[in-house]
DNA sequence: ATGATAACGAGACGTACAGTATCGTAATCG
DNA sequence: CGATTACGATACTGTACGTCTCGTTATCAT
């Protein structure tokens, strides 16, 4: 009761009549949903639900977020997403980062959190503009590996580095969304091996 | 009211006793289905939508889905899926089929029941169940181009197709469901290109 | 101090829709 | 012709979104 007032976030903004929203609750509100999404996904996801878990009203929540779906794009915004890992090689930090991030992503909702935006985009194209910098937020430590490989000699000068990080992230996001299979550490390697030398022969000396 | 009944599934199958189902209702069910899919959505697709679009009360439905999802699933599986072309080479092939695809995707609601889905696969396993096979049969065009590949001696013996198929799609999947992207036609060689050749600078002759 | 203002938790309320149940009717079989 | 089962229609239950109102509490201006 004592500490829980007080630490809003305007600190001495003036011009702000009446009681000032609780950052309390407002964090109380992301972490339930994030723990909910976790729990139960999100199409199972419920405001009530939220409310009751952060110990809020449902008008509170309301009053920061105009729906369910701007909420659950901030809480998804605040899980992990690629570190960048510098190993000297190309191939070395995308296994490194892309290992590191599947480690992460099976033990957060995730996965069931990123279709869902997905589906819901399709038919609401206001929510790119929400989810959209997140998005690309989430890309750039991909593509900071990919500007060392080029700057390394290993990516050929006027490769298309976007085309590119889609086509390393591409069969990762078909096999864990679209075709719901497990993807185990074990099979970065191969992936990004594929990704990196292509699907054709390699007609030189066939090493 | 006179060609309506009668042309039900059974034909001179014995053992049921009673009214038959109506094949047309049932037909009528899917194409409704569909277009209301492409008209709004998986999202605000509503049973009772369905029902009054095709003429038919809810528990019709009902009775041959147990819910909306398996519905869904079967009109969806009746979409266009790739049409295996084969030009000579696994580059023609692949562009040929991409680009014919990329037609049909964006005349019909699939970008937007692919990754409903997804996301409800996510989190209702049994869903897997009915989605894969569909999947899997949509898939067997490009697998089929790709063993072309491999007896035509573009692609090493031993490689992975079925990840050389998720490579291929991979970047068109990312691009149009996660990151809302519009794919035209044009696109479609660099992108083919890429997967084929790789992201790694070729390091023989430099052509 | 004291009043104006706005956020707070709680929960009632209206609306929409999934899925079930019940109606009287229609089609098929024995 | 009677038993059986599907039919379209519609009433019903349950759930959840999003709105609204309640009495309360924190902050600002005077």
């Amino acid at each position: 009761m004592s500490a829980e007032a007080g630490d809003g976030l305007r600190g001495g903004e003036s011009g702000a009549a009446g009681r000032p929203r609780s950052g309390q609750a407002h964090r109380a509100i992301l972490d339930a949903t994030l723990e909910l999404l976790l729990e139960v996904g999100f199409s199972a996801l419920t405001v009530e639900g939220v409310a009751s878990r952060a110990g809020v009203g449902k008008a509170t929540i309301y009053r920061r977020w105009p729906s369910k779906l701007p909420l659950v794009v901030e809480a998804f915004g605040r899980l992990p997403a690629f570190e960048d890992i510098d190993t000297g090689t190309l191939a070395g930090d995308l296994k490194a980062m892309l290992t590191r991030y599947l480690e992460e992503f099976i033990s957060t909702p995730l996965a069931t959190v990123y279709p869902s935006l997905a589906a819901e985009r399709a038919h609401n194209p206001e929510l790119g503009l929400v989810l959209d910098p997140v998005l690309k937020g989430r890309r750039r430590p991909l593509e900071a590996a990919l500007q060392r490989g080029v700057a390394r000699g290993e990516i050929a000068p006027g490769t298309d580095l976007d085309l590119a990080a889609d086509l390393i992230v591409g069969p990762i996001a078909v096999r864990l969304f679209f075709r719901g299979m497990k993807i185990s550490p074990g099979m970065v390697d191969p992936m990004v091996d594929l990704a990196l030398g292509g699907v054709l022969r390699d007609l030189r000396g066939t090493e």
